[in-house]
DNA sequence: AATTGTACCTGTCAGC
DNA sequence: TGCTGACAGGTACAAT
């Protein structure tokens, strides 16, 4: 589910029922969401704490609490949270509850069981994550066009592949990466040292924008996504090629294809997008 | 060191 | 209708 532009609206939904709450207790209703870290040692860094800053790089939220330590939270495939439970639908998979001072509750649900929240005072020492090798975050202003074509460069690989690392640049999953390599005309299995510099600079632009646009739109829902508030998210429909497959290509008329490419279905248009290799 | 395969889970949908 | 297998937005870790 959920990429830059998703954990991005999360985020920012949170905020006011976070910031500057005390936790005043937590509920594991699954206990494995903050494995392989224990329960126990959660509670032990995160009861009677304020939330004194709320961040996000890539797909990782970060909330600082007062103690110096920080929640570290990642959605994987299906994590959400809600905030009101006026949508009783997702109410069988609740894993975990926060209490604050405020008097509001924080759930927190996973279908499938994939996210995690931990909480630690040194990234570099986490379990069960590899957030400190994160790159920097697509939408950084510091990384520059300059940087990011050197980091294309720097691995030989298929273009897809290397965007979707996310020890390279953080925060573009399957839907955004199709997108971004459909606007700048780029085929996703092109190799990555043979695209010229002028198409990655295209892809550059494209990158950001289609991520920009989707934060707009509170980020593109197709099944569980919702934000804090419960809410869709309006990007679905102005996607190109994700979810489109045999539809006609917004440019060419030609039919989309899906394709499967390092084992995560791939959209493209065959006509439009180049293939560099 | 870098790349690939598999595991983690539950639910849905296409095809038979 | 019911069963089976493939697939789903992600990443960690073991195997190669």
């Amino acid at each position: 589910m959920p990429e830059l532009p998703e954990v991005e609206t999360v985020s920012r939904s949170l905020k006011p029922f976070l910031l500057n709450k005390t936790i005043r207790d937590v509920n594991f209703l699954w206990p494995g969401v903050t494995s392989p870290q224990s329960n126990k040692e959660f509670l032990k860094h995160t009861i009677g704490q304020k939330i004194i800053k709320l961040s996000r790089v890539g797909k990782y939220m970060f909330w600082e609490l007062s103690n110096s330590y920080q929640i570290v939270v990642h959605l994987r495939m299906t994590g959400q949270f809600l905030v009101d439970l006026k949508m009783t639908k997702h109410l069988s998979h609740e894993r975990l509850r926060l209490k604050l001072s405020s008097g509001k509750e924080v759930h927190y649900f996973d279908q499938r069981k994939f996210g995690r929240l931990w909480v630690t005072n040194d990234l570099t020492k986490l379990k069960g994550s590899q957030v400190s090798e994160l790159g920097i975050d697509v939408l950084d202003p510091k990384l520059t066009e300059k940087l990011f074509i050197e980091k294309i460069k720097s691995k030989r690989r298929q273009m897809k592949v290397l965007l979707l690392d996310q020890t390279l640049i953080a925060g573009l999953g399957n839907i955004y990466v199709d997108e971004a390599l459909y606007l700048a005309k780029i085929h996703p299995l092109s190799i990555s040292t043979k695209v010229p510099e002028q198409n990655l600079k295209i892809l550059f632009k494209s990158m950001k924008k289609v991520l920009k646009d989707s934060l707009k739109y509170q980020g593109t829902t197709f099944r569980d996504y919702r934000t804090a508030r419960g809410e869709e998210g309006g990007f679905f429909a102005r996607l190109n090629v994700y979810g489109r497959k045999n539809q006609k290509c917004h440019r060419c008329q030609s039919l989309i294809s899906k394709i499967k490419v390092a084992q995560r279905g791939t959209h493209l248009c065959q006509v439009c997008q180049k293939r560099m290799s």
